[in-house]
DNA sequence: TTTATATGTAAAGTATACCTTACGTAAAGT
DNA sequence: ACTTTACGTAAGGTATACTTTACATATAAA
């Protein structure tokens, strides 16, 4: 199972840009190229990414896909 | 676009192994549980792997997703 | 009270990751 | 010659990432 620092990684940038509207689910969509439904559900952790879209998320937030994205092996696998 | 050094990864584990058939397309599908056609695909360009099989990929080649996986900005995007 | 901004939910559709099955080829060993 | 191992291709199916549209709620500002 994957979890994300994303709502984190959001919310920090919104209190620490001069342009706060630019971090907000819609502005990071418009940054990112999708729409704000991918965002609500990434947040959520409804579903998770395609690598693509990791990689684009992780250069917004100017860091690592690892420093964004935590893999845990579940003990139920199939 | 995504490219990936999958085919290179695979081999140099393939060559310096004890047990080279782990490190055969089916037996690296074993690993990572997923089929040989998956391999295939994603060696040869066809497809990108999800972010949870990413994951595993790194994880199974001791190393980083940044790693083996290198993302290009295309000019020709939607 | 009205308007704008940010967040959330739901449902139906499209694109694609991944699976299953089946067949083809080439090399190496018996 | 035949068997095994590794690699490849093709086609149809399922799961899920992502889209589109529409509606709802809370807050802050006019």
């Amino acid at each position: 199972m994957i979890v994300n620092k994303l709502r984190e990684l959001r919310e920090r940038k919104k209190t620490q840009s001069a342009t706060p509207e630019e971090w907000s689910q819609e502005g990071l969509a418009k940054k990112l190229g999708v729409t704000r439904q991918t965002i609500i559900s990434m947040e959520k952790g409804t579903y998770n990414p395609s690598l693509e879209l990791a990689f684009k998320i992780a250069r917004v937030f100017e860091t690592s896909i690892e420093d964004v994205f935590e893999y845990r092996d579940d003990e139920h696998e199939t």
